[in-house]
DNA sequence: TAGATCGTTTAGTTCGAACTAAACAAAGTA
DNA sequence: TACTTTGTTTAGTTCGAACTAAACGATCTA
């Protein structure tokens, strides 16, 4: 293969794989993913193995999490035991697929914690000291959780957004 | 204080460092936000200290990047060497701030990265071997391009929205 | 059954981000 | 000048996420 075109595959892969961990996931996830999405062909595991660089038990445990995500779907071919990998295409897809990911696990998790110390105050029915602080701690925390629900509420009209509707998004900020 | 009171804060100040983490930053800087943010009145470097249970100088280098960030607001008081601290309240123009932050820095950068792998293949008027390759990596890595620009149009337009307008989308995602 | 071929799981290791402790710098005060 | 008070910087350490190597399980074939 030409010495450009190599190049700009490692430079590529690179590439990605940093965006990869700028965004919380393994830089490898990041790796494994450019190579199916530059392979024109589905790509088994053994062949991620050889291209990405990276270990069997990473590269297996790293497309599952890809396909989770939706970034990567699996292809079975008929009598044949291996796996085929092909990479979503559909980048506003992948996007919407790892929103909607976060969305449950750490997310709200996080801030259903927000919710719950806020609860704590209000069944704080003493009377012992500190009223004012009580008040305040109540202000602020209140703000915060309403902050967090139209955020909430934000992501998930995006993510109720058909097809149809996400396309108007992708000509509003497309340029050409 | 009353107990129910400093479990409440406790609880808080622990969710929103885990939102930190989960975000990308770290922990620590978040238990010092929530500690700031807590306050009624500007908090001193020291306190931050005592009250988010980190070292001084991990203090000093996590309170300097959330302001850098617009996350706090050094307040200096006349006649006084202490430097003081306040929390943003206005959680939309923070989000504003990380987002503009985000913009430069590793995200653009390792965006870009994307463009040079695709013009490496541009540049390429080798007539080697691999014209169909060559060609196929061209074709996705112009789509992913593509897909860069309309997010950075998204982000850029987002972050140019003023406070008029952005009090339309608070009041869109808003439930009350 | 034995052996080959897959993907997964586990035990152990590596590596870097983020922390602490402490030295340092700067600027005021007595 | 010496001492105090404040924030920053540096050297060294810790700790966990993510990796590798290798054992394992499952499934097909001869």
């Amino acid at each position: 293969m030409d010495d450009h075109v190599i190049e700009a595959r490692d430079h590529f892969i690179q590439g990605i794989s940093r965006i990869s961990s700028f965004w919380g996931f393994p830089k490898a996830m990041g790796a494994i993913f450019a190579v199916t999405y530059l392979s024109a062909e589905p790509v088994t595991l053994d062949e991620l193995v050889k291209e990405a660089g990276v270990s069997k038990g990473a590269v297996s445990t790293n497309i599952r999490n890809l396909e989770r995500l939706g970034v990567v779907h699996k292809k079975l071919k008929v009598g044949d035991r291996k796996d085929y990998y092909v990479a979503e295409t559909d980048f506003w897809k992948i996007a919407k697929g790892i929103l909607r990911e976060r969305e449950k696990n750490e997310f709200d998790l996080a801030i259903r914690s927000v919710g719950e110390s806020l609860e704590l105050l209000n069944s704080e029915v003493d009377q012992t000291t500190d009223v004012e602080t009580s008040a305040f701690y109540k202000e602020r925390m209140l703000a915060l959780k309403k902050f967090f629900d139209s955020l909430d509420n934000l992501v998930a009209t995006l993510l109720v957004i058909d097809d149809l509707k996400s396309n108007v998004v992708k000509t509003m900020f497309s340029k050409n």
